[in-house]
DNA sequence: TGTAATCGTCACGGTTCTGTCACGACCAGC
DNA sequence: GCTGGTCGTGACAGAACCGTGACGATTACA
């Protein structure tokens, strides 16, 4: 799971700092603005999953911003929660019709302010339907996150799984330690290359002989799913 | 089309009389009540399949009432159409956020309400009542709001029988914690995402030795509810 | 008003998973 | 047979993950 973007729009730099540290350890990449015309430009640019944008601020105000994103298409689907100061509560219907998908109100505490931001990020993220993927008997299913070989149930870790899922959808090539890292990892962790062979081994061992030689060896490269051979 | 009943809870005789009229002509069935009490206890008793609810009344108010409504296991479907003075507008956020289905200012025509009141009964019913599911003689209800195991009743809190209802009309496939809070707590509540795991104690705990089995751990992912393995 | 039920959160501890290492088997070319 | 490189394998410590009991806060109900 690739941590997600959040552009934080607000002129003042204490306010900024303080979230972006409530979002830094809740494992959130962190963009800042300090006023509406650069987060616009950054909004653009840097394609954030999330806005959090200040109500009140020099020069064009969040919730200009707010409309502005709304109305353009490549920014429309951008969920935004909005920050006011305690006493606008009035303004709320404001906030959300002008295309806001939270409106917190400060003080607010990070926990809060975490806690609403991974509920909006909830509700824009529909979840993917993936198709289950069967070969000779072998079969992940990605609904029930299941494997099972002819029905019967597969005991298999969490990084074999994604190993198998990776493979099972990428049949037939060979795919080096490092490339796989990137795609089953993920690509900004620091892993020993050597680790994706120790994984290799407990997904054979979890495929059993039965299926075991699906995963091959490419020696001098990496490995391959294939039935073949 | 049978006709369908509505509820009337307004402290004013002549209003009341006047909307029953207008619901009378309009050939439904109309109940009425004088205060938020005794309207909560028709509400319950009566099941009608809507309720006018004045805004202002002595006691509890009609927002109150609209809350409690929809808090409620039995009354949460049952769609709410506040009535309020002209000039309280403010107010509509306030009502709409308590759960009220519509909003209809003082003073209307018959023929307005009527109009409104078909158009939220036409969104709020969907084709078909909620059906009773049973899995490995493990039986939930919606009707009688019940859960029993072979016969037997089963004790089991509000959060935990949403939950267990969700899974059962939603078997074989895996959820996370982030899902189900979207689900069974609905889109906008901030909580952690190990509350689920607590709730999902409790639940298997409701289910007892018998059926612990249906609900199961998809480690590093969330929760499952399979009558498989 | 007091009591019971329910809820969300936390902290602790057991279990499982993960990444790394070390050792040895295997392979290709000399 | 020797050699350098590559890969399989078992062990292990730390991290991540999940189950669980307890607690305070809120709400329902008598």
């Amino acid at each position: 799971m690739s941590s997600k973007t959040v552009l934080i729009v607000d002129d003042e730099p204490a306010i900024r700092e303080m979230i972006a540290v409530a979002l830094e350890m809740a494992d959130y990449r962190v963009l800042e603005a300090e006023n509406a015309q650069t987060g616009h430009a950054m909004a653009l640019d840097n394609k954030p999953d999330l806005v959090l944008l200040d109500w009140m601020m020099p020069g064009t105000s969040g919730i200009e911003l707010a409309r502005r994103l709304k109305r353009e298409e490549a920014t429309a689907e951008m969920p935004i929660i909005l920050l006011t100061a305690k006493g606008e509560e009035d303004n709320k219907i404001q906030g959300l019709e002008a295309g806001a998908d939270d409106y917190i109100t400060k003080p607010f505490s990070p926990r809060e302010l975490v806690a609403r931001l991974k509920a909006v990020l909830r509700r824009a993220t529909p979840a993917g339907v993936e198709e289950s993927v069967e070969v000779e008997g072998l079969k992940l299913d990605p609904a029930s996150h299941r494997v099972t070989s002819h029905g019967g149930a597969l005991e298999i870790g969490p990084t074999e799984y994604r190993l198998l899922q990776f493979f099972m959808t990428h049949q037939e090539r060979a795919y080096t330690r490092s490339q796989l890292l990137d795609q089953v990892w993920g690509g900004n962790v620091y892993v020993e290359e050597r680790t994706v062979d120790v994984h290799i081994r407990r997904l054979r061992k979890s495929l059993g002989e039965t299926h075991q030689h699906l995963v091959q060896t490419v020696r001098g490269t990496g490995y391959r799913f294939s039935t073949r051979e």
